[in-house]
Parts: structure tokens; C-alpha cells; sequence
RNA sequence: CGGGGUGUAGCUCAGCCAGGCUAGAGCGCGUGGUUUGGGACCACGAGGUCGGCGGUUCAAAUCCGCCCACCCCGACCA
């Protein structure tokens, strides 16, 4: 064994020793910055791990970067252990693989789009579909290669209408998107298990609790999506969980059991004056009913054209689910301007007689007799409309919002509603790229066939965002152990004591010796300003070297979980810190 | 895109309504000194196109107009 003093001195060049504060790049904020709302935003800015540059874009400085590199390497060790292999896309596409999916106006306003110097049309990706179909029909002739996991770690770009929330929606980040390859619908169901196991290893292993839910796709496309949310009053998503069972689903898509309304034999239609009545409340107070006793009309503009949405009274429209019904893309509510080119009035709108207008109807107003709608003409309604007789709709499927308190489509219990953040989303594509992009395989029986396509997506910068919501107090960050930038968080009290400065030293190397990574506070700094870094910054032990310490030939080690501390005897110290390191 | 809010020093803000000396405070930063177990103290100091452009005025951070940026709610969105 060499002896360490026959090692050749460390040249000059490499003196600084960023493990030591006081040469350590990024600096702490005691006041939060005015810009940051969510409590992982300011612990971000405050702890110094993140800059923002413009609305949605961050840059990492070194602690930020440090842990979002040990958040994508946990990510990559699970993909891998799934039977994901690793590649890197590019960011920059030509805009005619965009054109050939047909997915451009999807997107509408999202994606950069720039030219090149001569004039050709490129895309600042916003997602990988399109070119990991390209790289999968230039490599993937036959179903012996599959079924195939491919996998990517990298920077996308989406023109937010409005980023928010520090990192939780950025315009610029980096996202591991997984795509699997399969023969089959049964071959796509297994990938999907495994990309679920997978991300539910990810988001434990982050210390992040997630419940998966039922998911709509939209622009992505495909069948079926779930969603791993953590539940947060940060997120900007709604979950609608079951008291009882387990269902869980996004708002956007969730279901729920309809009251059933008493049946009627259908009576004649009849008009009542309602001067003035324009809301169902007032309707219903007016004529002393109940809402589910009316029908509720609301106009939208779906990709430019009028659209009539007929609900029960006792229920809101969900807006997903009738973008989904007329398959819009711009779905918005008709301003006065559009219901007056349309000829509707608002307030006293019905399906009865409507003309050149798709007419949408929820499922549960066919079998609900006697509803007073409007009667297409200022302070008037007319009583039992019958869905069939009166009227009919072009589509007739559920378009409810499911409420808090509905009850669970599943057990009939009370449906919960709580904010969520979206930490990853996983689809099962099926073949509607590889169709559109000609990604095909030969079967068993030489015919070509589509491959069958899911995509699984998780932003690692929002998964930053979410451990730090996860996991924090009032004094600041506490990373889990396994992303914390550092172990052990060595303070010396009294800098100007050779003593404490000698003993700090020697631990300093002695740790790292051990293999225990260390972030040294040598600043010439009042104890106060650095146990509040410490608390702040978060790693997962605190190491205090102090002469009150040093008097009883210790020195004091604690837990950012716990409150208290311990003395421990100076040579026993790293001994100490690799055990507790060791339990969780 | 609609609604609301904010732009003054690195950060948090006061000053603006009621125009008027070299534009302020706290924190942070630099120098020197005193301190040292939960964001210490003293002294001195550096640091500002008052978001931008235009207008009104003898005079604009302050009044008016236009624009821009950022934040929040909604729409939209993986």
C-alpha cells in the first residue's frame, strides 16, 4: 500500500476545493424572492439549486444541477433494470415529420418553430413520437426484435400559454420519455406493467408518494393513460379519488354513477314566461323545481364550429371530455359575439328546433323525463322537454365533471377532489404513429404490421420540484438520503480557533476517505447563519465541530429530521456517520 | 387569449395618490475592528438607464399615452 505522503502534491491548479463553502458557487437568499408562490419554488431560489432566466426557463447552478443528475440516475437504473436502453434524441427536427404525423395543429400554439438559414422549417421538439417511430422503421424489421424498450433523458421545448409554479411547468425541461415497441395489444399491456412498476419504483426511491389515475391523453393520443399524481395543494391538476375503493382519476377524465331521476310518463310541452330568469338556480327557484329537473344548455366554439352541450341541471360540463366527443382541438366557451352570429340567446337556449348547430347531450338526459329548458327566445322556458320526442342530439355520451361527493363509478362512496401534480404520465399509444410514420415489423407470418407503441414520461425537473414539496419543513429542504448533493454537512463554530479548524480538517478528509461525501462550511460566519444554511440546503446529517465541543473531545452529530443532537466522541465520528447513513 | 397585480441597488421594499434639493431603508456585498451555539455589532465604503419609448411641464420615479417583462387566477396544456 502507498503511503499517502509518497502521493505527488495536488498541483496549484486544482486548489479550489468546491466542497468548502467559502469557495462553494451559489449562494443562500434569507428573503423570498417575490416571484416564488409555491414552497418548492422558494426553497429552490432560496437554497440557491435554481435561477430563473425568463417565464419557464431555469438555469441549474451546481447544487440544483447535483441533484437533478442523481434524480435522472435513479430514473435511468430503473428503466434499465425494466429493459430500457438508453439513446439520445435530437432536439432540433425538421417541421416536415411533424406535417406527416398530422399531430402540428395538436399542438396549436406550443411548439417553437424557427428556419433555418435556408429557409427550412425546423421544430425545437416538444416530444419524441415522431422521431423515435423513425428510428425504430429504420432498424426494426422483424417481431424477433421485440418486444423493444427505448428510452431518452433530454431537453424539450413547449411554448407554455403559462408556465408556473417555479420548476412544476417550465417551457424548457428535460424529460425522460421511454417508448415501447410490441407486436400486439397483449405485448403493449406487459410493457405497460412493467413502465408501471418502474415509476413506482422511481417515485419511491425519491421519497415522492404518488396514486396512479386514470389519465386523458390529449395531444399525445392513444387509448388508455394513467398518471402518477402527487397529491400536493402545489400541483396545478385536479385528482378525483374514491373515499372507499381504488379509484382514482384525473379530473379531466374521471367518472361517477348519475342520480338516477324519477320516471314520468312524458306530459305535453309547455311555455312559461321567466322574465329576467336566466340561471338555473334562479329557473329553479322561480318555478320551484330542483336542478336536476332542468336542462342546462351551454354553447361552445369547437374548432370554430358552434356546438350546443345539453346537461342535466345538476351537473357541469367537462370540458375534456367534449373536446374528446366532438374531437376538437380548440374547445372554448361561445363569447357574445359567437352566440350572436350562431343565433342563440343565452339564458333561454334549447335543442328544440335547433338548426345547423352539433348538438352534444350528456347520457343521463335521455333517461330524465320533463326538463324545463329554454325556449329560444328571451325570458322564456318550456317544461317537459323529452329527449327523443322534443328533441335528439348528434352524440349523446357522458360529458359530467365529476364533483366532490359524487359518487365513485366503481363502489357508489364519495368521490374525493384534491390538487395534484403530474409526475409522470404513461400512454398506450397503439398504432397511430407507427401508421401514419410506417413503422412496421414482419410477423411470424411474414406480413407487415404496425408496431404497437406507449410512451412513458416523466419531467425530471418537475419530480425536483415535487421531492422538495415532498419533503421539506419551515427551515428549509431535507433531502433523502439517496439525492441529498451531499451526506454530511460539516459546520465549524469559531473559524479563528486552530483546534476547531485542525479538527474539521482532519474529519474532512477522514469522511471522504470513507467514502461519505461532505459539504464543508469554513465561511468566517456566526453559528446562527450556519445552522440555518444547513437546515436550509438540507443535507441528510449535521456535523458540528465547535470548542464547547472540542472540550469534552467530541463533536455533535444530527439528523435533518430530528431535532436533536448528539455528542460523539471525535475519533468515533466517521464511524458513527457511515452507520447512520446506512439507515434510512 | 381574458381578468387581476407588480416593475425603484444583488434580494425584500418605501417614496408615486398631492411633480420640486445630490432617490431612500433593511438585508446582502467590500475594507477595518469587536464578536462566535440558531440569520451578531461598530465604523467607513461600493452599488441605481427609477422596465423601455414618447408626451405634458420651468421641472417627471411621481402625471398622460404606447410598448415590454414578470407573477397570480382562468382558458389552454404531457
Amino acid at each position: 500500500m502507498i503511503s499517502l505522503l509518497t502521493l505527488t502534491p495536488r498541483p496549484a491548479y486544482s486548489a479550489i476545493d468546491v466542497m468548502r463553502l467559502s469557495h462553494h458557487f451559489g449562494r443562500t437568499l434569507r428573503q423570498v424572492p417575490a416571484e416564488a408562490d409555491t414552497v418548492s419554488h422558494q426553497l429552490l431560489l432560496r437554497a440557491g439549486l435554481v435561477q430563473q432566466l425568463a417565464a419557464g426557463i431555469y438555469s441549474y447552478l451546481p447544487l440544483g444541477w447535483k441533484v437533478l443528475r442523481k434524480v435522472e440516475q435513479i430514473i435511468r437504473e430503473e428503466m434499465d433494470a425494466a429493459g430500457g436502453q438508453e439513446l439520445m434524441l435530437p432536439a432540433l427536427h425538421p417541421i416536415e415529420i411533424w406535417e406527416a404525423s398530422g399531430r402540428l395543429p395538436l399542438f396549436g400554439g406550443t411548439v417553437f418553430t424557427l428556419s433555418d438559414r435556408r429557409d427550412r422549417g425546423l421544430v425545437l421538439g416538444p416530444t419524441h413520437e415522431e422521431i423515435i417511430a423513425d428510428v425504430f422503421k429504420r432498424h426494426v424489421q422483424s417481431y424477433r426484435d421485440l418486444p423493444l424498450l427505448l428510452y431518452q433523458i433530454q431537453v424539450k421545448f413547449r411554448d407554455e400559454a403559462r408556465p408556473r409554479g417555479g420548476l412544476i411547468r417550465v417551457r424548457e425541461f428535460t424529460m425522460k420519455d421511454l417508448y415501447s415497441f410490441d407486436v400486439d395489444a397483449e405485448g403493449l399491456d406487459e410493457s405497460c406493467r412493467k413502465m408501471l412498476q418502474a415509476y413506482k419504483n422511481v417515485f419511491d426511491r425519491c421519497g415522492v408518494p404518488t396514486v396512479v389515475v386514470e389519465a386523458d391523453s390529449g395531444a399525445i393520443g392513444g387509448k388508455d393513460s394513467w398518471e402518477f399524481m402527487f397529491l400536493s395543494d402545489s400541483g396545478e391538476d385536479q385528482a378525483v379519488i374514491c373515499s372507499a375503493c381504488d379509484y382514482a382519476a384525473n379530473a379531466e377524465r374521471a367518472d361517477f354513477r348519475k342520480p338516477d331521476v324519477p320516471q314520468e310518463t312524458p306530459k305535453p310541452v309547455d311555455e312559461v314566461s321567466t322574465p329576467g330568469i336566466k340561471a338555473i338556480d334562479d329557473l329553479c327557484a322561480f318555478l320551484g323545481i330542483a336542478p336536476w329537473q332542468t336542462l342546462k344548455a351551454v354553447f361552445y366554439s369547437a374548432d370554430g364550429q358552434p356546438a350546443f352541450v345539453a346537461i342535466r341541471g345538476d351537473m357541469e360540463v367537462n370540458e375534456t371530455k367534449v373536446r374528446n366527443a366532438l374531437s376538437a382541438v380548440d374547445l372554448h366557451l361561445m363569447d357574445d359575439v359567437e352566440l350572436e352570429q350562431a343565433g342563440l340567446v343565452a339564458g333561454y337556449a334549447s335543442p328544440v328546433g335547433l338548426k345547423n348547430v352539433k348538438v352534444v347531450a350528456d347520457d343521463a338526459v335521455p333517461s330524465s323525463p320533463n326538463l324545463v329548458g329554454g325556449a329560444n327566445k328571451p325570458d322564456a322556458h318550456q317544461r317537459n322537454l323529452n329527449y327523443g320526442r322534443d328533441w335528439t342530439a348528434d352524440i349523446v355520451t357522458d360529458i359530467a365533471l365529476a364533483r366532490e361527493g359524487d359518487a365513485c363509478p366503481r363502489c357508489g362512496s364519495p368521490l374525493t377532489i384534491q390538487r395534484a401534480m403530474e409526475m409522470g404520465h404513461l400512454f398506450k399509444l397503439g398504432t397511430i404513429y407507427s401508421e401514419k410514420m410506417g413503422a412496421t415489423f414482419l410477423d411470424r407470418d411474414g406480413v407487415a404490421k404496425p408496431v404497437v407503441m406507449g410512451s412513458y414520461g416523466i419531467g425530471t425537473g418537475r419530480l425536483l420540484a415535487g421531492i422538495v414539496e415532498a419533503s421539506h419543513d419551515e427551515q428549509g429542504i431535507i433531502w433523502p438520503s439517496q439525492l441529498a448533493p451531499y451526506d454530511v454537512h460539516l459546520v465549524a463554530l469559531s473559524m479563528d480557533r486552530p483546534d476547531v479548524t485542525d479538527a474539521c480538517e482532519r474529519l474532512y478528509e477522514e469522511l471522504q476517505q470513507a467514502g461519505i461525501s461532505v459539504l464543508y462550511d469554513d465561511r468566517d460566519e456566526s453559528p446562527g447563519v450556519k445552522f440555518n444554511d444547513a437546515d436550509l440546503l438540507g443535507m441528510p446529517l449535521r456535523l458540528t465541530v465547535s470548542p464547547r465541543t472540542l472540550d469534552k473531545g467530541s463533536v455533535e452529530v444530527k439528523r435533518r429530521t430530528e431535532k436533536e443532537s448528539t455528542l460523539v466522541p471525535v475519533e468515533e465520528a466517521a464511524a458513527r456517520l457511515q452507520e447512520l447513513l446506512k439507515q434510512p
